[in-house]
RNA sequence: GCGGGCGUAGCUCAAUGGUAGAGCGCCGGUCUUCCAAACCGGUUACGAGGGUUCGAUUCCCUUCGCCCGCUCCA
């Protein structure tokens, strides 16, 4: 039941992408292949501009954090270490009356009396189905509502009239393969898995299967230690990377919302354990209001890194043209939260499909993750790989041997009660985790811990949808003869605008002015994108340009070639989102185009 | 994966068991002055495969894709 005008609005924006060359489906002449997407000449500069202010701002622009640019295809070990083996191939099953589909481990476990078939016949028409079906007939109610159940499994395969052949009778307890709400009989469960396979080497065989990544952030994990020996960084630092990920999406949908192979824009920011903080600095600083907590310090413990890096992500949007109020967040409940992540904040847009609640309220959908994930992740690698993520904190042991013992048996003791609880929730054997805990609590007294981190993870794909909606803009005019028509202007941010600037002879057919305009496009194309274009009359020109969402149009005219003295060598610089016009020299034009696209 | 709807030109939309049409766009041309102007000319399509038929874009089957719902999922 979605709102119908909104679906208006992503077909709009969906048709625009292909008639303008920013997104057309992958493989279109054979067909397109679900959840995958090309970006065609615009969609590639937009999303070229989105890619490198993130690297900017994330590398260029800070100290504290490096980049890295990892392999697609790992070592498949490392889906086993981070789970996502695991969790991404849940076995599924469907009932077999309703298709209605269950994970085959959150089935119901039911005890009752099963009534079993070989088939049914049609009395009518003679008709015969050898097709097996069972119903678990649940405790008090009477036999006839099992044949039932089994009589509608046989209409559904065509028998009118329907006779039950075979019936026998089983007693079973706690049985998982029948739908707890009507009985009916699962599939066998078969499994899913999320992740894309692939054989490395030419000879397919179990022996070669690998993964193609469904995440770029194990990568950073798994070269932290390559990264922190060789770039010089000491905690808190971050490693930044962008790249392909892959998932075999259960349901694409959404034009590039959710797609099987798509880009991210993740951050690993590791950072001391709040132990450590409080061992070196006395105490560990914590929020005390919302908002973003200004500079960075040494005394802050992951709950001010976590918000700090919330808000530093909002200002990246805002950077962009997402203003906050197009933003929505969510912080995910205990419920919600995998067992080691102490806090996670998604950032949402609400897009044109987002659910709008009974009350008229959008939530939005997830645009980035920011999640608190503790010393989880390396010391999952620590323990798969055999080989130490710790590092050692020069500040730690000195302030360390200054302490008084009482607080040293207090940060020790509280050391060890979070390399405990993580042990053994990971499955390690108590007195097994219990000894390595203690291992633990005793290296972070000589200044030794595995770091904690701090991952925000965003969606370059779900970014350029909502730079995309938040832009379309449709405007409506009518001209004197009463013909209205809307045209299409993308108010992008001139910072992820694909073409910055447009330059156009004011007519075509002056070669004065098509040789000038040429001049002045020649001194612009090496600084930012631009475009000339001559063809047709300066409104159209100006039209195209709004659609593509271009925020300036330079004008070349008869007073540029200077009709009138005082203006020669200027021209008119349209903006795109109120059509105001401005007169500028030629000779400053790149410095002021420069200043506003930057 | 299931159920429902849909698939005709770059876009929006027609018509038809017998040679597929419009508007817009796009390309070229005319025009000395700024928001898809006008005029002239040009351009392009039945998603794919199979079947029924003398003949299929139309009817049937399969498949692919898109949209909605379920399911699933960051």
């Amino acid at each position: 039941m979605a709102e119908p005008k909104e679906n208006v609005l992503m077909e709009k924006i969906v048709s625009l992408c292909k008639r303008r060359g920013f997104i057309f489906q992958s493989s279109d002449i054979y067909g397109g292949i679900n959840g995958f997407w090309d970006f065609g000449p615009l969609g590639a500069e937009l999303k070229r501009n989105v890619k490198e202010l993130w690297w900017h701002s994330m590398t260029r622009f800070r100290d504290d954090v490096v980049g890295l640019e990892a392999s697609i295809i790992m070592a498949p070990q490392i889906w086993k270490a981070s789970g996502h083996v695991d969790t991404f191939s849940d076995p599924m099953c469907d009932c077999l009356l309703t298709k209605k589909r269950f994970r085959a481990d959150q089935v119901e476990a039911q005890s009752g009396v099963v009534y079993s078939y070989t088939g049914a016949k049609d009395a009518t028409s003679g008709k015969e189905l050898n097709d097996p079906f069972s119903v678990l007939l649940a405790q008090g109610k009477p036999p006839e509502s099992a044949r039932k159940t089994a009589a509608q499994f046989y209409q559904l395969r065509g028998l009118q009239n329907v006779e039950l052949l075979g019936e026998t009778t089983e007693k079973v307890e706690h049985s998982t393969r029948f739908n707890p709400e009507n009985g009916a009989q699962l599939t066998e469960p078969r499994p899913f898995n999320l992740m894309l396979q692939t054989w490395v080497g030419p000879i397919q065989s179990d022996d070669n299967v690998a993964y193609l990544r469904p995440e770029t952030a194990q990568a950073i994990f798994v070269q932290f230690k390559n990264v922190h020996e060789t770039a010089r960084q000491k905690l808190p630092f971050g490693i930044a990377q962008v790249g392909k990920a892959f998932r075999n999406e259960v349901t694409p949908r959404n034009f590039i919302f959710r797609s099987r192979e798509f880009e991210q824009m993740e951050l690993e920011f590791f950072i001391k354990p709040d132990e450590a903080v409080e061992a070196i600095h006395g105490s560990v600083a914590v929020p005390t209001a919302p908002g973003h907590p200004g500079e960075p310090q040494p005394n802050w413990g992951w709950q001010m890194w976590h918000q700090y890096w919330v808000e530093e992500r909002v200002r990246f949007y805002e950077g962009i043209g997402l203003a906050r109020a197009t933003l929505g967040f969510h912080l995910q409940t205990p419920e919600e939260l995998a067992h080691y992540a102490r806090a996670t904040t998604d950032i949402l847009f609400k897009f044109p499909f987002s659910k709008v609640d009974a009350a008229g309220n959008v939530a939005g959908d997830e645009l980035e993750g920011i999640a608190a994930r503790s010393d989880f992740d390396l010391s999952q690698h620590e323990r798969h790989s055999g080989k130490s993520m710790g590092v050692f904190d020069e500040d730690l042991r000195t302030a360390w041997g200054k302490l008084a013992p009482e607080k040293q048996a207090d940060l020790a003791e509280r050391y060890y009660q979070a390399r405990l609880k993580y042990l053994t929730k990971t499955g390690v054997p108590e007195a097994k985790a219990q000894a390595e805990a203690k291992e633990d609590a005793d290296g972070l007294a000589k200044g030794q811990y595995i770091p904690h981190v701090i991952e925000p993870s965003a969606g370059v794909d779900r970014l350029i949808l909502a730079l995309l909606a938040n832009a379309f803009s449709g405007i409506t005019s009518t001209d004197e003869k009463g013909k209205s028509e809307t045209r299409v202007v993308l108010k992008f941010h001139p910072r992820v605008a694909p073409v910055k600037v447009g330059v156009f002879p004011l007519l075509k057919n002056k070669p004065e002015l098509v040789a000038k305009a040429k001049e002045v496009f020649q001194s612009l194309r090496g600084q930012m994108l631009a475009f000339y274009d001559e063809a047709g009359a300066i409104g159209r020109r100006y039209a195209r340009q709004d659609e593509a969402g271009t925020p300036f149009g330079v004008t070349i005219d008869f007073d540029t070639l200077g009709e009138q003295p005082e203006l020669l060598n200027t021209v008119t610089v349209r903006h795109r989102d109120d059509g105001a016009q401005e007169r500028i020299a030629i000779a400053d034009l790149p410095a002021w185009l420069l200043a506003r696209v930057k």
